[in-house]
DNA sequence: GGAGTATTTGATAATGATTATCAATAGCAC
DNA sequence: GTGCTATTGATAATCATTATCAAATACTCC
């Protein structure tokens, strides 16, 4: 199923309406392929869209992951990043501490010791959020220089 | 090495002063076993030490976590938590989502996992972070009631 | 031990992100 | 179209974290 239909899918389903705001938000949202903060989100939607405030571009981004398609992310920088899941596997984060870069990494293996553990616990598991941090290739080498 | 050693170490090796204040939040937080806001360890120092400020506990936390002896947790309730590493191995968390109940969960296979990944992907790993969001074995029975 | 200097402290203000408020607007069911 | 209620947008409130700055204090050198 398509991304916006499931998302209207979902809005009905709440007894929510459909209205411009909301689909304006979710468009410009899915055709962003980064990890957008709130305020960033806003700024895109409002180079389309002019009249659209803050507060709804939160509400909905909120209401996106709600749905499912949508997942907040957080590299510790102070503000709550989001990622749609639309077109897109799940996967963990690989960030570099120095330059704020980072990868989109995945490991089936991964995933499923995870899910051996959980299982050990008696949980139910939800979701997940696997946050690497490091150095990047680049910054390691500059480190290592430093040092010498 | 003893935990406050390792603190007064490092104080010392960044040219810092050792101070009353420090001292005893450290001794505050090391006595703590749970995982702490800056707001909550603020209330835990005042019950003893009257004069200390939420400033003071705030930046010494801070120092802690460069000393090694402490990580930031973040549970996405809007706050971040700290826990002390005295006595603890390394471990990921569990988390309920619907009572906010955790465990502390380890597994030297999912770690030994990352490490490949990382050397994959080029990078030099310092720290991680896996967060597992799912239901506690009493709170997914409740949930099993319910949809009957 | 005492003076000098730079760090630290504590109260408070500033900042920044998120959430709440509320009158005006706009969907939806009839 | 009408009536009811959710939604919107501007703004204020909230909450955690960070910055500010004068006063207090630790450390160095004598």
């Amino acid at each position: 199923m398509d991304a916006k239909q499931k998302f209207e899918q979902f809005v009905a389903s709440e007894g929510l309406r459909r209205t411009g705001q909301r689909t304006k938000v979710l468009d410009v949202f899915l055709a962003t392929e980064r990890h957008v903060t709130v305020q960033e989100l806003h700024d895109l939607v409002r180079k389309k869209h002019k009249g659209i405030g803050y507060a709804t571009v939160a509400r909905t981004v909120k209401l996106i992951c709600e749905s499912g398609l949508c997942r907040q992310v957080d590299f510790g920088d102070g503000a709550l990043r989001y990622e749609h899941k639309y077109d897109h596997e799940h996967h963990d984060h690989l960030i570099c501490v120095e330059c704020g870069k980072f990868e989109e990494i995945y490991s089936p293996k991964l995933e499923k010791l995870q899910h051996e553990l959980v299982r050990k616990y008696d949980y139910v598991q939800k979701s997940h959020k696997l946050d690497i941090f490091g150095l990047c290739p680049e910054c390691a080498k500059k480190n290592a220089q430093k040092t010498t």
